[in-house]
DNA sequence: ATTGCCGGATTGTCCGACAATCCGACAGCG
DNA sequence: CGCTGTCGGATTGTCGGACAATCCGGCAAT
């Protein structure tokens, strides 16, 4: 057992609990806009049109909330979340604090995680160059963002990160029909790097914050449109 | 309706779910060291000891879950969590990029969220030189380095630095025994609220770096011990 | 030493049931 | 007219039982 390197180690096989997959399709509706903010999730409903029994609903239920995609309130059942502005100035403030504290720790991050957000950054840039879906430009853009984060190297922070990022996409799955200035976000995005290239962490992070703060306003404005 | 002040704002009630209640007590026993970690927590045997059903003893479990406190492994059920180094390490790190990034809002934050953080500091002062019991020692500590996330003044990061300490109470009521130098650490709490007074935020963020970097140390020190 | 098989234990999932609660409607009543 | 009480339907919260799938340890067979 000693020494020798494992000859399966790329082997690997995910079984998918039956709630895991109901809570992947949950999102996937919830994110791709066939479930619209508010809208109750029915127990006894939602289980035999899924066709899974309403207990493994009632868990998966469980992991959506736990998510903040749903919210779930006592003897009224779980709907789908809607984001507030309250609730979207904290999630933006939360995430801030996170890449920003990311972006400091560029010249102390492991090089492969640099790489990371290097590559992020060029599929984002190319999907934008090449005309992409909007759904696309959205994960693109907020893996480029994610990858901040993941320049602190630490698993619990990154799930964190994910978990407000999902709450953005609730946020965005409501107003997809706006379609932004994706160009000029590739290019601000794109001298962030080049400034991280060149050592400069402070300027890099004011500027982060800046486009955070109008990436906020955007939501906002967006939401209180209709 | 508008303009007059609710008089019935100090109501509220708190109904118990009895999934909250059964994840409450398991979270007690663990945080006590009745379960140590590692010791699965079977679901019939805990159902019936604790006179629920199987699947609200599940359910609960799922929350123990999702804060850290246990974890799952599939088809060989759930058992409390046993910290190993790496996860310590990143509980660490990532409470550090959460109370380091509310030190740098000291300035800024509102008053309210600073008294708060005073208010903490005198309560954990207090225990200390009341020689209170361990367990009080903790949470006032913990309290107050919570402070520090809540100057933040967002509802999700404060969230997540409980879930952080979560497992940090979990790794210390493994180590309960070892009775740690508390007065001097009530010493650099005050010292460090002090630099803030004055407006050294730098000073504080380092004081708090090296601070949290020692904790990290005892605590693996301590748990390496056995 | 490895493999194959078996039996008990445990989980994952399903089903049906029931009380508690909520909601809207509707009547009663000042 | 506005407020209050009541009723029925719908939904959740919790329960108990059931069963296949899976895991684990031991034991036999190769």
């Amino acid at each position: 057992m000693r020494g020798m390197t494992d000859p399966f180690g790329s082997l690997s096989l995910e079984l998918a609990s039956t709630v895991d997959r109901v809570a992947d399709e949950l999102r996937r509706a919830v994110f791709d806009g066939e479930l619209e903010s508010g809208t109750p999730l029915r127990e006894v409903a939602l289980a035999e049109s899924l066709g899974v029994s309403r207990s493994t609903l009632r868990e998966a239920l469980g992991v959506l909330v736990a998510e903040g995609i749903a919210v779930r309130e006592p003897n009224r059942g779980v709907s789908v979340a809607s984001p507030d502005p309250e609730s979207i100035r904290d999630v933006c403030r939360a995430r801030a604090v996170l890449e920003l504290a990311g972006v400091r720790r560029w010249a102390e991050a492991d090089e492969s995680l640099r790489d990371e957000l290097r590559d992020a950054l060029v599929a984002y840039t190319t999907a934008v160059r090449e005309g992409a879906s909007y759904h696309t430009l959205n994960e693109r853009h907020l893996a480029f963002h994610l990858g901040f984060v993941q320049l602190l190297d630490s698993p619990r922070l990154v799930a964190m990160a994910e978990t407000l990022y999902a709450e953005l996409r609730l946020a965005l799955a409501q107003i997809d029909r706006i379609r932004r200035n994706a160009h000029d976000q590739a290019g601000s995005h794109t001298r962030l790097v080049m400034m991280l290239e060149r050592g400069d962490v402070d300027g890099a992070a004011t500027d982060l914050g800046a486009h955070l703060a109008g990436a906020e306003r955007d939501i906002l404005e967006a939401l209180a449109l209709p």
